[in-house]
DNA sequence: CGAACGCTTCGGCGGCGGGCGAAGCATCTC
DNA sequence: GAGATGCTTCGCCCGCCGCCGAAGCGTTCG
């Protein structure tokens, strides 16, 4: 009872994940991977907004503890996340610092660009996400529990007809993930909404979808997206979602 | 595009978090009190290894963050998680640290413990914890989703007719957990298992009838629990779960 | 082949922040 | 009221770590 009780392998561990995450810069570093895209050493340090030396630094501690990957490429070097689950700690992270003692806070327009829509990893978030989860759960396609969301049979059919992406990552059924393969759906907190959006397979393969038919688009150097006309006419029509949570603020 | 992209005010409070989390002291005192019981300071001194001014100084910040609140009772000061979204949130960090490179991991038999049977927060996990949800799975009562649990009508049934407990939890029904109320049933990935158990107000009411029916026991100082003899028959006649998930290794 | 570019390593600077001892407030006990 | 206990504040020290400029390696281009 005298020893500290744990001198734990992992808490030190966790502490030291935390402590990597909780530099500005590497914050900014992660924040910009969180659009699932692989950027280069160059790119991260002007969304670092430090030096590249420095950059460089917080790179390899990065990949070294395991939460970066780093891919050569010609003189280039593209670092991305290394899996989904930091992208869910971060996001994890980010609703604590939305719910807190409330500072400051002057919405900005491009604030303003990530609450209506934006990825988060490799899915959607902001009210478009969360929208496209309330919809597809009120029509009964998938059902929106706490914390987490299962396909029906139903739901299957109407992703199915919606195009080859959403039919092949629907091939293996609900799983629990625990057996290593990607889970068919999860929910993410949604940090500006405070409501769930779909993530998973099922949640990449609405983006991918999305973003091969026109509907969003990418802005450059921003998580946020766009939606395109054809965008607004195809979710309205396809998802019943109005006009309200298409448009900014 | 020559500034950098946002000195964002939540990029900039993720840090902040994330250092909080990030200094070993702080992370001992947050996993002490994943427990979810409220402790005082002098014992999360203890728990931290450092000096009663240091924990002071610690406390202090936690709480300004808000990941902390206090109650002042005698001359104690009891300080408990301000939600459980921390809790998740330290759980999410916990299974990055568990799935980052293999450090030398000497398995104690305090660690044996821990995955055996503990709490998280204010539910049950370890071997015990999924062990529970993957038989409430199996049976149809709940139906453990990607992420995500689902309470069937036959599982309302048999959990209300375990305890008044858990009938008061099940009122409400699945709720997404969005309007404020905390949800009926979340899962949360175990990181010494690497699979679900089942947290929210089932998870908590599950856990209070365990400790009430004398089936577990709190070890003190320490977040794992003890499976009683009654435990051992109980889990196995009530939830069928075989007896190489309730003994140590 | 030399120049330009992208990224990393090295060396040194500076500041933030964790750590403790001593002292200051509270609260409970005798 | 005096003393003990629990916790906080203050003052100080010291080490760690983020940051940059300069230099070193690898790749690409003219």
């Amino acid at each position: 009872m005298s020893n500290p009780p744990c001198p734990a392998a992992s808490a030190n561990d966790i502490a030291t994940i935390a402590a990597l995450i909780g530099d500005p810069a590497r914050t900014n570093i992660l924040s910009a991977l969180m659009g699932g895209q692989a950027l280069t050493a160059g790119e991260l340090s002007w969304h670092a907004g430090v030096g590249a030396p420095t950059t460089s630094g917080h790179l390899a501690k990065l990949s070294e503890a395991g939460l970066l990957v780093m891919e050569r490429q010609g003189r280039h070097r593209y670092y991305r996340l290394a899996s989904a689950d930091i992208a869910h700690t971060m996001e994890s992270l980010m609703a604590l610092a939305a719910t807190g003692p409330r500072r400051h806070r002057p919405p900005s327009p491009k604030d303003e660009a990530l609450r209506t829509a934006r990825t988060c990893y490799d899915h959607l978030a902001g009210r478009l996400g969360t929208a496209l989860a309330g919809s597809l759960d009120a029509r009964g396609h998938v059902i929106v529990g706490d914390g987490g969301a299962l396909v029906t049979e139903a739901g299957r059919d109407f992703l199915a007809g919606l195009g080859a992406g959403l039919g092949a990552a629907l091939a293996d059924g609900n799983g629990d993930g625990a057996g290593g393969g990607r889970p068919l759906c999860r929910v993410c907190l949604d940090w500006s909404e405070r409501r769930h959006h779909l993530a998973g397979r099922l949640g990449a393969a609405l983006l991918t979808c999305s973003l091969e038919r026109g509907w969003i688009a990418r802005i450059p150097d921003s998580r946020a997206v766009t939606i395109t006309d054809a965008g607004k006419q195809a979710f309205s029509t396809v998802f019943d979602i109005t006009a309200e949570h298409l448009a900014p603020k």
